[in-house]
DNA sequence: GATTAAAATTGGAATTGTTCTTGATAAAAT
DNA sequence: ATTTTATCAAGAACAATTCCAATTTTAATC
């Protein structure tokens, strides 16, 4: 068992892709990392602070920009609410359950390619894809 | 030929849906229906400033939600970057190419259910769907 | 290990798109 | 014509996010 103490763990790198993991960038990864939930910038404030009492608002919002532009999290967005934030670096969408104000992640069904689907302009090239959907889940039937 | 005098015109029912066409609401649908650039806002408000000098900018935006609550127009959002407003009712997603900053309607393919394509949930009820995409248009081949 | 340089963090102020509030206008109903 | 209701205008307020200057932390160099 090694020196430093911590709970239920999950070993984050000193460096990921080049972006130097500081103690702050790593317990906002952390959140998303467990946490499934895709919270807002503001809930993992709030999560963070538990661990690191000190932290502050703005750099809640400079490590999940650095997480972002580094491509270890991802942002989303619904409609003009605000953003939130997903660690799932998988190609998906996401969808809001308006009943429940869960939000899940929607995968392609395989093999399903976007340019099969859309009806692209000639010549276009795709460098991201944002697909969301908004409704309920009928639990019978 | 009839009395009121207008220019290119348009015709514009005094009712549609059971929202009453003022003549702010009545400019701000046109300019819509004219051009199919998805303008924002602010854009709506200055090419409506030319016909309504004393029009503000609460009134466009009033009005903008006014269409869109009634299903008249359909509002657009790009990440956190101002909303932009369509026309087009029909179920489309948006391109914005990069390069132009250009934004494309995008049609489904003729015969592509969503369903068919995305992994939902057991009884999901969508009640609606964005899509966006981000990219440029390689203009040889 | 101390010194210097670079990067990250903090707290608060500023920004920005949008919404709210309140009083004035206009339109509809009586 | 009077009353009621809806809409509009102007500016204040708001909320999410970004910016800024000062401090702290980390890394690099001596
Ligand atoms: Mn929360
Ligand atoms: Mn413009
Ligand atoms: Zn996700
Ligand atoms: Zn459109």
């Amino acid at each position: 068992m090694h020196s430093d103490t911590h709970h239920e763990s999950l070993k984050i790198p000193d460096e990921i892709r080049g972006l130097r993991m500081t103690r702050q960038r790593g317990e906002v990864y952390r959140i998303l990392a467990e946490e499934k939930t895709h919270p807002t910038a503001n809930e993992v404030f709030m999560r963070v602070k538990d661990r690191l009492p000190n932290v502050s608002l703005a750099t809640i919002y400079n490590c999940l920009e650095a997480l972002v532009q580094h491509g270890i999290v991802r942002q989303v967005n619904f409609d003009r609410e605000p953003s939130r934030f997903c660690s799932n670096l998988a190609d998906h969408g996401h969808f809001h359950d308006a009943s429940t104000g869960v939000i899940h992640d929607i995968h392609f069904k395989p093999g399903v390619r976007l340019s099969d689907v859309l009806d692209l302009p000639d010549g276009a090239l795709i460098d991201d894809v944002e697909i969301t959907l908004r409704g309920r889940i009928n639990s019978d039937s």
